[in-house]
DNA sequence: TTGTCTAATGCGATTACCTCA
DNA sequence: AATGAGGTAATCGCATTAGAC
């Protein structure tokens, strides 16, 4: 990896436009072992990045840019990149922000007319089944994985994170559904329980409107408690009705 | 044209590591 | 040498955007 750094055009510099420029060209091409070897392999032309000194961005802000053009260029040892810089103007939240596009070579000519729009990329079906097993193993990455990931599918180590990100996403999104199918089912369940014993709630009560009819009834039939379906050795002797009352000792009537 | 899927972005929170007083 | 504070980078989850189909 070539760096080189300048402040602004030597034979132009003035007080007024000093800048920031810096040129980077990888020397490693997609494929090449990460093996520290200075040897200039890749036929990319050189990037070079300005930073003006008008840039908007300035103090933490402009050191945190350049700390992502690092991370970018470090990137650069997996694949091979071309990296634009631009000033826009952000609506979302009104800031003005620099923003790194890094575009990938190897991408194809149709990148060239984006302009201003971000491409967005299509995994393969290769890629996406590769991923999609990588992620039954292990739902998140160290960075030797994703590295590994990158290499392997020819994508940016950015893109295997992002991907292991959304794949999460998706995963948590499926399984809320999954919960809250489940939940859905279990109201619909008390709440037909709750309704089949309100109703035997009124069918007691009017049991026990007509007691005379009631207690003429074998203590035997009765002994089924209607909410745990308990049965009781009533048939034993030992009575479960109340012999004051007439009621069955597993509930009140009058509770209810 | 509209809806869905999903890659990508932005941001805040957390953690680990480093430097320095 | 030990320690706490502050800075930084990496990573994550989450909300959101936006391109592709």
């Amino acid at each position: 990896m070539e760096l080189a750094l300048s402040l602004g055009n030597p034979s132009k510099l003035s007080s007024k436009d000093l800048g920031f420029c810096m040129g980077l060209s990888s020397s490693q091409d997609k494929g090449d072992a990460v093996d520290g070897d200075e040897k200039r392999v890749s036929s990319d032309p050189p990037l070079h990045l300005h930073l003006p000194p008008f840039s908007p961005v300035q103090g933490p802000e402009r050191r945190f840019e350049m700390n992502r053009l690092a991370a970018a260029a470090e990137e650069g040892a997996v694949s091979s990149f071309q990296m634009a810089f631009r000033v826009k103007n952000r609506s979302r939240r009104g800031k003005r922000e620099l923003e790194l596009e890094i575009v990938e070579n190897t991408r194809g000519s149709d990148d060239d007319e984006s302009g201003s729009t971000r491409k967005k990329l299509r995994l393969s079906k290769q890629q996406s089944a590769f991923l999609e097993e990588s992620f039954k193993e292990h739902n998140t990455l160290n960075p030797k994985q994703k590295l590994a990931l990158a290499k392997q599918l020819n994508l940016r180590p950015r893109q295997i994170e992002v991907w292991f990100q959304n794949r999460r996403a998706r995963t948590k999104l499926k399984q809320t559904e999954i919960d809250c199918e489940y939940l859905k089912r279990c109201c619909d369940t008390l709440a037909e329980k709750n309704k089949r014993l309100q109703k035997e709630v009124q069918e007691l009560r009017a049991l026990k409107s007509c007691q005379p009819f009631y207690k003429q009834l074998p203590a035997t039939t009765l002994t089924m408690c209607p909410s745990c379906e308990r049965v009781a050795t009533a048939a034993s002797g030992s009575s479960n009705t109340d012999v004051k009352t007439g009621e069955f000792p597993f509930f009140s009537l009058t509770n209810a």
